[in-house]
DNA sequence: CCACAACCTGACCAACCGGTCAAGAAAATT
DNA sequence: AATTTTCTTGACCGGTTGGTCAGGTTGTGG
């Protein structure tokens, strides 16, 4: 009956406690907020002793930190698809559903994000500094192209930017809200597909985006 | 020199402090978070000690209940322009216009409520269960007329709320984010009417809306 | 002018929070 | 097998927070 157990490797050890933790004080700081969230809580829902969160980090905001940042790096990556593209019908509509897909899978993160953003971006206003502005000023100019290139109307690229961000992210930062419209239910998968597809549509139609040979 | 003073009345005293108290509370709780922000903080931004603050509202929940009830009615009574209307193109885009000043002209409110909503509504959820879902089926009716009166194309009038609540609030929400990105400055006027003209041509255009005669 | 009600506030307190620490357990290294 | 390094954790601590309260001041109604 006893099942030999191979005695975890220290390496292991660290990277599972780290993992529990980060996935714990994701969810706890996007609910509770930085300054509501406690350590206690974290440890309880990581199902480890509050010293021991001290032990992989040092203090909470390291933690809140590092929390932040696998977010940002997250939305990063996510948004390659838009360079691969020849146009803004499949560039901004493959962006448009990897947004929201992240909205739905990964609302907490989101959450943690719009906190953060709001309340002056404390700790990471260093990364909107640098990364942030580079990243937009790289999607600007590939946006500007497609206008160049008579793919979509002259819209001022930053505007359109912050109208996909506001509208995907919308749908993770007010999640409770909509699901207080929706009857109190979770949207659906076929109202998840009604929502990228009337997204998609709105803004594509709206900047008169045209399909490239 | 001496100027004969009038003494305030008990009356003008009371709605004198209570607004004092509102306005520093709306700008700290929008700054910290319910978690973050401190009765001592807010009562040094009113300039009252901070025992007075509980003379007027028991309960740091129950002052933050009532600045959220308050900002709540604000945009309620924002919304009327939206049925007098005789089709989407003075609807919307007067609706569009209203919310962006809100966003521009009164920030912290919108933080203080997209926070709350965040945090899953702990303080207004009964609000969000009674007065916003009779709001937003009155208002996806009028929507549906307008689609009905062929002013508009057949979007589900859901989605397209949503999306102008996304994109208003997100100036007021992710404001800090905006200024990063704006060389670290707030947006002049000339910026905030190319936000609004931009909002309203992506929108107007990808709902296809129609000139009502 | 008096009695009452409303307003004011310094001092205080129990509860809680982030963080520390020492002592031990477990794995890695030699 | 001995030694060292890493991991674990209950107990503890100083500081902060929301909230209380007693005693005073100020406007109000009779």
């Amino acid at each position: 009956m006893a099942s030999q157990v191979r005695p975890l490797t220290k390496k292991e050890i660290r990277e599972e406690n780290e993992k529990l933790i980060l996935e714990a004080a994701e969810k706890v700081f996007a609910e509770a907020g930085f300054g509501g969230a406690t350590m206690q809580l974290i440890a309880d829902m990581a199902g480890l002793p509050k010293a021991n969160l001290h032990y992989y980090f040092p203090t909470k905001e390291a933690l809140y930190r590092q929390v932040v940042q696998n977010i940002f790096h997250d939305w990063l990556k996510a948004a390659d698809i838009f360079d691969e593209s020849p146009g803004p019908i499949e560039g901004l509509g493959a962006y448009i559903d990897a947004k929201l897909e992240i909205s739905r899978r990964h609302p907490a993160g989101s959450k943690v994000w719009a906190s953060e953003v709001m309340h002056r971006a404390p700790v990471i206003q260093d990364y909107l500094e640098t990364t942030l502005v580079e990243w937009t000023e790289g999607r600007m100019a590939v946006i500007q192209r497609w206008i160049d290139a008579g793919l979509m109307d002259p819209i001022d690229p930053r505007h359109l930017l912050y109208m996909l961000w506001a509208t995907t992210q919308h749908y993770a930062d007010f999640g409770h809200q909509i699901e207080t419209l929706n009857n109190g239910r979770p949207l659906s998968d076929r109202q998840w597909r009604d929502v990228k597809e009337s997204v998609k549509t709105i803004i594509l139609k709206g900047i008169g985006a045209r399909p490239a040979q």
